[in-house]
DNA sequence: CTTGAGGTTGACCCAAGGTCAGGGTGGACG
DNA sequence: CGTCCACCCTGACCTTGGGTCAACCTCAAG
């Protein structure tokens, strides 16, 4: 009787794959055993104990790139290293917990990538009669907006939840939406661009929240992108908005 | 100027690596936007707004492959699906926790891959004057015991117990540690042999301390395996065991 | 003698990119 | 005008912990 166990008995006996095993002898964690005659190898109980240190390590969490060095070394450096791995252990449990924490607001409802109060304020807009596409587009500018410029998001939301309770600049937007649909030439447009422009012009408040996204590194081109964002804009309204940005400019405000 | 931004400035602006953004091009999670005349890739808003999007459920714990359909899907599946990721998250989390937990009674002090019972019970064999190899080795065959046979371990180690609360056998195995440096042609061998045995025999708790681990699957071999380990048997101490398991099965007892 | 189970090596596969290699572009500076 | 540097391009190989496949060899039993 040849004396030592196979691979498979080793392998089964200490609850792991064959694959797993010669895995562990090419990365130099377990010593390669004594072959038999025909080239296989077998096993004695010294391996069999290193086989389980190792899997015990392993199914603790330790990297198999740790565990040949922790095996080997002595105890107060055992010690240290396995209260490190703990610690990283811990550090990704806190990340995972986190990433599930964000999924749950994400999966719950509508609150889509947006914080509470921007869905409130979306909410909002679609019960003062905003069109659906309006609502959805606005949305879209706005997890952009948060993304590219995160530090004034939140300014920038406090200035829309003040616009917003202005009847007359309400009117005034609504008027802007089916401008839409004019004819580029139509001179509403720039009547309407007029008083858009004053009326902002007439409230500081107000205009910070076409200015609040700027004065930040990269300002102007982060603000086109979001500005800009879901146009494909009808000539009438690139106009509206092309006027609109003239005047304000020309009274002295700085758009990128 | 050209329209659009470059890959870098995308990237950046998003908080993600250009080899990201290229990876997602090449998994077709984000649509390959258009080129610029000399090859470059740039970007408008909708791209930058749908890698805003693959970035949150990214960072969220959604893998790369489940991003693709998640995005097209409707609000139903969408809901349905993150529900699925999270249901896996929680378990990962509470995988990662179980192994934190086992590494840290790894950790604490020499409990090292024993259960408490083994780490007293081996505290005690020190106590009663046990050599520290032997001690050593005693602890590596029971690693290898738990492992090997963990259903026989426990009453295994409740039978251990019993012996060492022996003091007669206590004796007998001082003597037999001893004998290991005797001449192998020591008739003193014979003799402790006999009544090591003898003292085994008439006790059946004590008995199943050596039958306790058979019984099994593969039984034979297992046992083989834990007994001899250690051993670079001096001559008198294999003689001594031999000796010892042929008295045994002598008398009716059953060793693999 | 054949057959089936189990052994041997080697090569390729996964997720989510990182890193390196070799070469093209664009803008700033001397 | 040349040069420099930063940035872009593609493509190929590396990572973890093995799983899976292929092609071949060996052992024990019928």
């Amino acid at each position: 009787m040849k004396r030592g166990v196979t691979i498979g008995q080793a392998a089964e006996f200490v609850g792991v794959t064959v694959k797993a095993v010669r895995h562990y002898h090419k990365l130099g964690l377990l010593p390669e055993p004594q072959r038999d005659s025909s080239g296989y190898r077998r096993y004695g109980s010294g391996d069999l104990l290193r086989l389980v240190q190792i899997r015990t390590l392993a199914a603790a969490g330790v990297s198999l790139a740790e565990i040949g060095p922790l095996l080997d070394a002595d105890t107060t450096r055992f010690a240290a290293t396995l209260a490190d791995v703990e610690r990283q252990l811990t550090e990704r449990i806190a990340d995972l917990t986190a990433r599930r924490d964000t999924l749950h607001r994400l999966a719950d409802g509508d609150r889509t990538l947006l914080p509470d109060r921007a869905v409130a304020l979306l909410k909002r807009m679609r019960g003062l009669g905003f069109p659906a596409e309006e609502v959805a587009a606005t949305r879209e500018a706005w997890v952009l907006a948060r993304a590219l410029v995160p530090d004034g998001f939140d300014d920038y939301l406090t200035h829309f939840e003040y616009a917003v309770s202005d009847p007359h600049l309400l009117e005034l937007t609504r008027r802007a939406a089916e401008a839409a649909t004019w004819e580029p030439g139509d001179p509403r447009i720039d009547e309407l661009a007029t008083a858009v422009a004053d009326h902002y012009l007439a409230d500081p408040a107000l205009l910070s929240t076409v200015t609040g996204l700027r004065a930040r590194n990269q300002a102007a081109t982060r603000y086109r992108l979001i500005a800009h964002h879901g146009e494909q804009p009808t000539p009438a309204a690139a106009r509206l908005t092309a006027l609109f940005e003239t005047r304000l400019r020309s009274a002295g405000v700085v758009i990128p």
